[in-house]
DNA sequence: ACCTGAACACCGTTCAAGT
DNA sequence: ACCTGAACACCGTTCAAGT
């Protein structure tokens, strides 16, 4: 019996970079998607040039064209890459109520956002067409009727909960499109003279996750307002 | 008496294009500002180049940069200049309760956002710094504690409203970042094939006004849950 | 003070060509 | 089938120069 560790793991028949000459994985579109996210995950989104992909690949810029018809194309493959990471167990035990089927993907969505800063604009803009929300929508409209609600609420509170998190990644993750902005301190110092009781209150500190936190279970408990008292328990009074 | 229309109504000495040369009004960081936007939000984000709007100016393109040291900078200038749009009537009476302040608040945000699409990006992206949404901090923090929030749950419901309210925006408007994304009808079928339940509920129809108020009003009711009974009113039970 | 124009180091993409 | 390389029409920005 073989022991050691990587006895197959990485694939059936995939060729180790030992005997063949190029040291990077064949082409393909998947891989070119890959090392885009990574470049723009470590670089930024204004490092990801066409040309600096080629380079990156160690292959002509044009390459990339045999497998992506434009950069737009690649745009896409990044954004439906960012939405293949979410990973909502579909018959998980954990999300029995609807009220935790709903907080698990808002928080695994801003979790992924939280990965890959950079994608923001890209995702926010694209309309959502992902397997992973299409398939989370499809359950969530299922579980929520279950207990009440209109399939048009369930639509509105999924997207609410999506846009609000989207929104929320942004102001929390995003930075601005090209350069910097005025550091902190300098915005600070304004607030602090000319906005006092603001001062006060941001001195608390900026706490963006318990503000998220906030937020969601805010959404929810008021969306929570506008169910009948459905369940086959009696609707006394 | 003068009865014609223009009888100086243009302002008091501003010159008429006649005996002047140029057609247009004099270079200034405001005028190119106000061009840029105007570009936007007609030909799209892609169309802006600092030698499209030098054309649009009908200027030699680097005479902008007598005014703005780089497209960063005009594009700060583009957020800011939507930001100034926001009008909140800060001693008006229609918001006497701390609720329709914030109500007024998003509400107009998001109508400032709708003019302005392809600004959504960048304006996401910026940290908000304009005296229009600060100056509102301010009130929001001080209407909100006289009714028992504390200053963390004001600038938390604050934050909250504008993160939603962006992150609806772009679910609303945008234009996906570079070209036009699959038509509805494709999508629509793919969704019908595949997920049932969620079909029927989208066939009711999307109405984003509909669904961003149901998510607003949600917000304010969640967060309103989280108030001690303050106010000199007895807190009988 | 305000604007011009050439020049530099980049882009995305087309197209013909190589293997 | 897969990749290369020259070429085209763009970019933002620097820098020296004009008035």
């Amino acid at each position: 019996m073989i022991r050691n560790a990587a006895n197959g793991l990485s694939g059936p028949s995939e060729p180790r970079d030992s005997a063949r000459r190029p040291v990077r994985p064949a082409l393909s579109r998947d891989f070119i998607i890959k090392t885009a996210l990574e470049m723009v995950d470590t670089r930024g989104i204004g490092q990801l040039s066409m040309r600096k992909l080629g380079a990156e690949l160690g292959v002509d810029p044009m390459a990339i064209y045999y497998y992506l018809p434009n950069k737009q194309a690649l745009f896409d493959g990044l954004v439906e890459a960012v939405y293949a990471e979410i990973q909502i167990d579909v018959d998980g035990e954990a999300s029995d109520s609807w009220r935790s089927t709903l907080v698990a993907f808002a928080r695994q969505l801003r979790t992924v956002l939280g990965r890959h800063p950079d994608m923001l604009p890209m995702v926010a803009t694209r309309p959502v067409f992902s397997p992973a929300v299409l398939g989370f929508g499809e359950r969530a409209v299922v579980q929520l009727g279950a207990v009440g609600f209109t399939g048009q609420q369930a639509l509105q509170l999924v997207n609410c909960l999506r846009t609000f998190t989207v929104g929320h990644a942004f102001a929390e993750l995003s930075e601005p499109v090209g350069a910097p902005a005025p550091s902190q301190d300098e915005v600070a110092a304004v607030i602090a003279e000319r906005y006092p009781k603001l001062a006060d209150a941001i001195a608390g500190g900026y706490q963006p996750d318990v503000e998220y936190e906030a937020g969601l279970q805010a959404m929810l408990d008021g969306f929570e307002l506008l169910r009948p008292p459905a369940g086959e328990a009696g609707p006394g009074s």
